[in-house]
RNA sequence: CGGGGUGUGGCCUAGUUGGUAAGGCGCGUGCUUUGGGAGCACGAGAUCGUGGGUUCAAGUCCCGCCACCCCGACCA
């Protein structure tokens, strides 16, 4: 692969991942640093594609019947403490409001760390009759959690997010709705921001502190390792029973309902950085791209300049009606600078298109249209491209899921022994299905052994009888081994 | 919390046996430029992380503190 010219100022991907994404987030100008440790600011080029997905995970959530609320960023210390392994889950990482109006307080502040216990709390009046059911609430909101080891968008002491909180009559309704939250990430993660994902359930270990059990789904990132890219929990009727919601049901009887709680974060716009980036920096699905087509007019005399500047308004225009209704997301790219500086300004901003407009292709009526993904040029003609970028803007969007379909499938290995597990992780890495017992020991001392995880036990993977890579048992499934983010 | 390291314009770095801070990138203005990170000229921008000490004199030497980075521990 040639270098000269391309993008040179970040870290190589292949060489130095963690050092690519730092470089990336910086200088695409997605976020910076904050005084706070920990914490991040994002900025307009960042925030914009949180805002899209933000908008269209939030129509999947309201499609299927939720309403959006608000509830404060302050928790009493007593409600948070009320269900217990949600306390102790949470307790470290939990920051605290201990003074107020110059005094201190009588009963600290928990900034929450997510909103369970202060919902449950609130909602314990508003549900009287099985007729109050299902109630289907989403937070769009801020939560902290106080991490020693932090990573832009990745991993950050506060960070932006949706948390859904149900409450159902039946456990089967609330089951139900876990697999609904679900569904709505995986369509996000798929459709918009072009991640495969899979689909399946935590280990007791890696479930939600006062869950009884959590599904999520986990992709796979350019240096194989795996990341979360949300999760749904069945609560059960623990947060209810430690708040005392009661309901009257159908038979006359009080009972506790069934909650579910399912989040999904500004970790998700580390995750498309991760998922399909390159050496040259950004690239984004169209979806989610703040600007899908830039523009770089390229001009030497006066003359040349008005007469590229004529076609390129002339091309702005035509794109403002295109077939489909959608505009597309045009920048024109004015700035003094040149266009070699332009084409790698925009390359490391991952803009799917880029239009070289100059006096020859004036003159030949045509634009010159650059793919970031392969940087494949080809001459196109002026006057069809805006019937046809819609179309090439949604074959790109389904070229990079197949691109990361197909690099997650060449990564997935099958092994039976735990000898191949640690060879694997060792050499090339990636995702690894192995059969395994169910024993919370075994899966300890693998990660204790190799770093790896048991990211989830796939809903897809059949039964299958085989025998633990850990301590031989006979085990019914496989479940998926990998190192995480 | 243990071990190691680093703090000098927005960023990267130089700074000798202590003598009052230098260069590159970036930024501003002007002119020339523009098909893969343009050139020249002029210019703006630093209480050298912080507090103390030694000294005629501290970016430099000594002590304390703070912040950040790496490794380990920890991490719904």
């Amino acid at each position: 692969m040639p270098s000269e010219g391309f993008v040179t100022s970040i870290a190589r991907q292949s060489e130095d991942f963690p050092g690519w994404y730092n470089d990336v987030v910086l200088k695409a100008e997605l976020a910076d640093y904050s005084p706070v440790r920990g914490c991040m600011i994002i900025r307009p080029y960042g925030y914009a594609m949180w805002e899209s997905m933000q908008a269209e995970l939030d129509g999947h959530i309201k499609r299927t019947g939720h309403s959006n609320v608000y509830f404060p960023l302050f928790v009493p210390k007593s409600l948070l403490e009320k269900e217990a392994e949600h306390v102790e889950g949470f307790n470290p990482q939990v920051a605290w409001v201990t003074h107020a109006g110059g005094k201190a307080l009588d009963e600290w502040l928990a900034i929450r760390p997510t909103s369970e216990a202060i919902i449950a709390d609130s909602v314990k009046d508003w549900i009287q009759s099985y007729r109050d059911l299902p109630l289907l609430m989403n937070l769009w909101n801020n939560v902290v959690r106080w991490e020693l080891r932090t990573r832009l968008f990745l991993r950050t002491t506060e960070f932006l997010w949706q948390e859904a909180h149900t409450f159902h009559a039946t456990e089967k309704e609330a089951a139900d709705e876990v697999a609904t939250g679900l569904e709505c990430y995986r369509l996000v993660s798929e459709d918009w921001l072009a991640i495969p994902v899979i689909k399946g359930r935590k280990t007791d270990a890696e479930k939600f502190p006062g869950a009884d059990w959590t599904w999520c789904i986990e992709a796979m990132m350019r240096d194989k390792k795996a990341l979360q890219a949300g999760t749904s929990h069945m609560l059960g009727q623990n947060f209810a029973k430690a708040a005392g919601i009661e309901f009257l049901d159908r038979d006359n009887v009080r009972k506790n309902p069934y909650g579910t709680s399912w989040g999904f974060s500004t970790r998700m716009v580390g995750a498309t950085i991760m998922a399909h980036g390159d050496d040259s920096g950004l690239v984004l699905p169209p979806n989610v791209a703040p600007v899908q087509v830039v523009v770089v007019p390229i001009f030497r005399k006066e003359e040349e300049r008005a007469a590229v500047a004529a076609a390129i308004d002339r091309l702005k225009e035509s794109l403002a009606e295109t077939p489909d209704g959608r505009a597309v997301r045009v920048h024109v790219d004015w700035r003094e600078d040149s266009p070699g500086f332009k084409y790698n300004h925009w390359e490391l901003r991952g803009v799917p298109f880029r239009l070289e407009i100059g006096p020859r292709d004036v003159a030949a009526g045509q634009a010159m249209v650059v793919k970031r993904v392969d940087r494949s040029k080809e001459a196109v003609p002026l006057d069809r491209l805006a019937a046809e970028l819609p179309a090439r803007l949604r074959d790109y969007q389904a070229e990079l899921f197949k691109r990361a379909s197909d690099f997650r499938e060449a990564n997935t290995h099958r092994v039976d022994t735990y000898q191949e597990l640690r060879d694997g992780l060792d050499g090339e890495g990636g995702f690894f299905l192995a059969p395994w017992c169910g024993d919370g020991k075994c899966e300890k001392q693998v990660s204790a052994e190799t770093g790896a995880t048991i990211r989830c036990i796939p809903f897809d993977s059949p039964d299958e009888t085989g025998k633990c890579i850990v301590c031989g048992v006979s085990s019914e499934r496989r479940a998926l081994f990998a190192r995480a983010y």
